[in-house]
DNA sequence: ATAGTTTTGTTGCATTTGCAATAAAATTTT
DNA sequence: AAAATTTTATTGCAAATGCAACAAAACTAT
């Protein structure tokens, strides 16, 4: 049943395309979307937050980031308690092109979603959050370097893992 | 329910992320696996049809490709009714590689399906390939130039959509 | 048949991405 | 309190990605 993660693959892939090219018209650089739709979302979280939240490098984030406070869509506050953290924050330019992203991504999912009815749509949410939360501890432990031994464990010599009961 | 795509998108960056850090053991640049399974799945296939399939550029799909030859786990066949394609092979090597990236295509699907029953998994399977049929046709349209006039519908102006009538 | 279009493939260029290394503040441990 | 670890952020480097432009074979239409 890889299936299942090939079908998101290109599902993802296909939407990020498509954004990309949409958002290019608006001077948004590659995925620059996805960082300051999660910044106006929420005001106030640290890059290393929304380098979680994305799943994506922290340096890759850093500099997503540094684009779009250059372009003056975010900016960079200090915080008096922690002198090293830098909370984000839309400027009203942001805040104006997060509306316009919205729109794309409202649309973008009505298409994905055309002849779902509303209980197959919260099936499905349901079901995705169940995926990602399954895989987010692989993706921290293999983040800091740690290593799946999953050819040992597919032999059959460890099981840690409840659906290898089955 | 943009969450959808959201989730979807989170998913795929985790799996692409630990995929490529345990394939670079093998020897394997980044997303490589890919287009190896998709060649050994569908041997004799052509590079635009390997594009379509990953949902990636045609020229991405060209130099991973490329890579993979020089690497030795594919070959590039001419055809002898049609001068203009090349048909892609594995070798030996590639297809030992092959069966190593499918335990941790299968491991990984696993992790991801932990706790879901047979008849969610058959569910979520159905759901995403409509999913990615839905939206194949837009990803098609803004490949080959086309714009998306999301705005204009998205006011009532037009109405395409079925999902509008909701 | 021949002119126009589509299909398939490659390459230069700019950009994004992630890894590794670095640094400094904050937190935890001893 | 001092030392060790963790958290947060940045930057040089190498590699992948995609767009645009190009080229050539194959197909379509006049």
């Amino acid at each position: 049943m890889k299936d299942i993660l090939r079908e998101i693959g290109m599902i993802e892939r296909c939407f990020e395309s498509i954004a990309n090219i949409e958002f290019k018209d608006y001077g948004l650089a590659k995925n620059q979307y996805i960082y300051l739709a999660r910044i106006c979302e929420n005001p106030g979280i640290i890059q290393e937050r929304v380098a979680d939240m994305l799943k994506v490098h922290r340096s890759t984030a850093s500099r997503a980031i540094g684009k779009l406070k250059k372009a003056g869509f975010i900016i960079k506050k200090c915080d008096k308690n922690n002198k090293k953290i830098l909370k984000l924050y839309p400027t009203e330019s942001g805040l104006k092109m997060y509306a316009l992203l919205e729109n794309e991504e409202v649309y973008s999912d009505k298409v994905a979603l055309q002849g779902f009815t509303s209980e197959e749509i919260e099936k499905l949410l349901n079901f995705l959050k169940r995926i990602r939360q399954n895989i987010e501890p692989d993706w921290e432990l293999v983040k800091k370097g740690g290593t799946r031994d999953y050819l040992i464990r597919l032999q059959g010599t460890e099981n840690r893992l409840k659906a290898d009961k089955r």
